[in-house]
DNA sequence: AGGAATTAATAGCTATACATATCATTTCCG
DNA sequence: CGGAAATGATATGTATAGCTATTAATTCCT
């Protein structure tokens, strides 16, 4: 049947090639970053104050998982936790402002490497392929959470 | 900027949707199996005697990865590994007939939730959303290795 | 008010995923 | 032939990724 030839597979495959791109700018920039950590930063500088399970929501991540990224994050210097005098429960996270610096440093670099991931397509299967993926997400197109 | 609405994050959600759809199915056929043991299994079921490297080189994997991968479907009596008499360095694979059975109960499940990894998407917008990702991969469209 | 249900984190467990280093073996080449 | 380079595995360390259970705190409901 050859697994490797069929859905599943492919995105794995989609996701090696996106992730390693990734890196390899990140790493090349001369910043220890992923992609995830990235799309945590982002999450947080347009939510300031919001805490992990928000985060967690607004990027599609295992709550479980959130907190070791974001304790890697504390660890690099560019996330603060702090807990929420609403709710003693929760840890609300903002970006530091190295966290902000680097985080500015990086977006360009991000939007500039978001056509490699899709190696060799043509500017209009690139679109094509984000329209199916986000409807294949039901999703919609552009939503800022 | 909202990374999550980008190239990487929209593939990252399709792998998690795709691993969710495969292990809902697997599990509730009552096999403890992730997609990516079947996509191993699928390799070394069409070549038996494969070693440890050309599994990973089949199906895209590190090879440090692999082992652990083998070694769990080893661990569940589905694969038998031997040293190889041609070259002492390399572990032949192949499938038990545990393994061959269980394969075979799953072809069919696996091919049935194909459809529902590409969740909302008509037939026509599934075809070509795989065409999509197979050329974003500069991979052949079908390529029997 | 007060117990029940819910919610936010964390801890522990399993499974990828990849980089690097190491070891054993084989192949390559002068 | 014999040392160098290459190759197959394994070991180690880091980083997702998600499940379940637990703890702490809040909210809900009677």
């Amino acid at each position: 049947m050859e697994a490797y030839a069929m859905a599943g597979h492919l995105i794995r495959r989609l996701h090696q090639q996106s992730t390693q791109v990734f890196g390899q700018h990140a790493r090349e920039a001369g910043f220890d970053v992923t992609s995830v950590q990235f799309a945590a930063m982002d999450a947080i500088r347009s939510h300031p104050g919001i805490d992990q399970a928000g985060v967690a929501a607004l990027i599609a991540y295992d709550r479980a998982t959130i907190g070791g990224v974001i304790d890697r994050l504390i660890g690099k210097g560019w996330v603060a936790r702090s807990i929420s005098a609403r709710d003693r429960r929760a840890r609300e996270v903002r970006l530091t402002p190295g966290g902000e610096a680097v985080f500015a440093a990086l977006l360009p670099l991000v939007r500039a490497l978001q056509d490699e991931i899709l190696g060799p397509l043509s500017p209009g299967e690139r679109a094509a392929f984000l329209s199916l993926a986000r409807k294949a997400l039901a999703v919609d197109p552009v939503q800022d959470a």
